[in-house]
DNA sequence: CGCTCTGATACCCCGCGGGTATCGCGCCGT
DNA sequence: ACGGCGCGATACCCGCGGGGTATCAGAGCG
């Protein structure tokens, strides 16, 4: 027997544009630290292997995919490329795993169980309302809420940590997902409440943006802070008490009055852009328990 | 040296929630075959070592995907699941080489080569205009044109074989992309030119849908027709002349007036839903050259 | 000019992915 | 009732390749 009829399509893919996770995710963090040492070590495995690993993978490609240069490697045109595709694919991998997992654990007589990703804080009210009509409903899974840092709700989307999220434009962006408009708000400036600013009626961007005495927080993005003046923050809490210390301001949606001191002032914004606050799932998803969540959701 | 630090958040997936995508392509074969013998075949490999593969997998997750009962196997909830999700991930996984290698080819001299999915025959007029637009641009890649089947310029997206698509609310789903409007067009009903309707101003759908004497077409989907009455085609061709011959009615957008035979007639429907032509392309895609095929689209 | 830091090479080994042979078992037929 | 059959699981073996250690090679740099 030869090898075979192959009349299939899907499987045709002859071994040329198959990629396996593992290669990715090597190649991943190559791409990353720009550095095979370092890689390797975050990999939890020795240096040669891993570069064997990204040859092998270069050839089956067929393409270059860093250049190595004295000093550290760099990414070429086709690198670019893989680093983000190759992102995309491994978040789908363990999505999958993680989402197939979450499906069998609640056959063991538990109800099916649905993660909800929300940023600490916002959007209190509405998903206070928001559980509370769902639990009324007939079909209604139990609901986690995971609780995400800054921004990366989309990321949990992606990676199958959550099965849905609330997400915030202009903040997040619903590229790749799906998602239905839930409420739109428009945004305040958080001013100490002995500023002479906080008296206004309303403000513009402009008013609070380049305050002298009042800097702008610098957040956190990926464990390092930005460069600038301002003082360097990682949370919510670490924001508040300098805003009550008289030490910067913030802008942020209505709903941030739930959480507001009472040292601190909230004057509208008159040009700030509204928020609307969307719940997003992946595109793809035929979870029913969420499907009802979600109508829950637009019902309210 | 122990097991490393481990401060690291994305390798954290303690090899729990890791999935090669080999294993995937194992589980979805057997999950669309619902026999292990034929998805090994199907494979090209043997059939215990496919068992074997399927069983550390489940054991791997602690879940279990089959129910291995007399006569075949069927897919259990986190089975379903992963027949979903497992599919998006090979998809992206395939995708991610697809690109990476496109993306590397252009290096040697050549242009960016981008592909663009279209349905054969639709939208030509459109399509004309849009590359004739696109050539006169200033970084103007090569657009390759990939005929499409029936409604699979979804899943050429999604597996890379394409980068950007002409897709067509509400036939197409544009789920999981990002898009842009083009051009929106009512429906007409293609008859026999020498049919009583052909003569009437315009119809509705009802009046079109049950005829007794032109019975609609059955289009094939996956190689097999949908059972019923009507003539079984699985091109267009095939349907134009079966409309020709008299023997059955077709509904189409108002662009198919382009390939319309002298023995057909075109009646506009009153009550059709508009079609809306697209251009799609994956959400997170970051090409340049797409950008500008994308905008030059927009402007037609 | 040697030291250092980088990625690449050389070489080895064992684990695992894949093969063949066979089993266990439920379903048929007569 | 019993033997044949169809199906997935098990047992066992083999060879490749993924992973390890030791070392090389070249480019900066003091």
């Amino acid at each position: 027997m030869d090898h075979q009829d192959r009349q299939d399509s899907q499987d045709r893919q002859d071994r040329q544009d198959t990629v396996e996770v593992r290669e990715l995710r090597y190649f991943l963090a190559v791409a990353e630290e720009l550095h095979f040492g370092r890689a390797a070590e975050r990999l939890g495995m020795a240096q040669p292997p891993l570069s064997r690993a990204i040859q092998q993978l270069e050839r089956r490609l067929g393409v270059l995919l860093l250049v190595r240069n004295r000093r550290g490697v760099a990414l070429t045109e086709a690198g670019e490329v893989l680093r983000h595709e190759g992102r995309v694919a491994v978040d789908a991998a363990t999505a999958a795993a993680r989402r197939a997992r979450r499906a069998g654990a609640g056959n063991d007589g538990s109800r099916t169980r649905l993660v909800l990703a929300v940023k600490a804080g916002d959007s209190h009210d509405l998903l206070r309302r928001l559980l509370g009509a769902y639990a009324a409903e007939a079909d209604a899974a139990e609901v986690e809420i995971l609780p995400s840092g800054t921004c990366e709700q989309g990321e949990m989307l992606r990676d199958g940590r959550a099965d849905a999220a609330l997400l915030h434009t202009p903040f997040n962006s619903l590229a790749g997902f799906d998602s239905e408009a839930l409420v739109t708000e428009g945004q305040i400036a958080v001013l100490p409440a002995r500023h002479p600013l906080a008296t206004r009626p309303h403000l513009t961007l402009a008013e609070v943006s380049d305050l002298p005495d009042l800097p702008l927080a610098r957040w956190a993005r990926d464990g390092v802070h930005p460069p600038g003046p301002g003082p360097a923050i990682t949370d919510q809490t670490q924001l508040a008490q300098l805003i009550a210390l008289g030490r910067t301001v913030a802008v942020y949606p209505d709903s941030a009055r739930a959480w507001l001191w009472t040292e601190h002032a909230a004057v509208p914004l008159t040009d700030a852009p509204p928020v609307v606050t969307h719940i997003a799932w992946p595109a793809h998803s035929r979870l029913l328990a969420l499907a009802a969540l979600v109508r829950t959701a637009t019902r309210l």
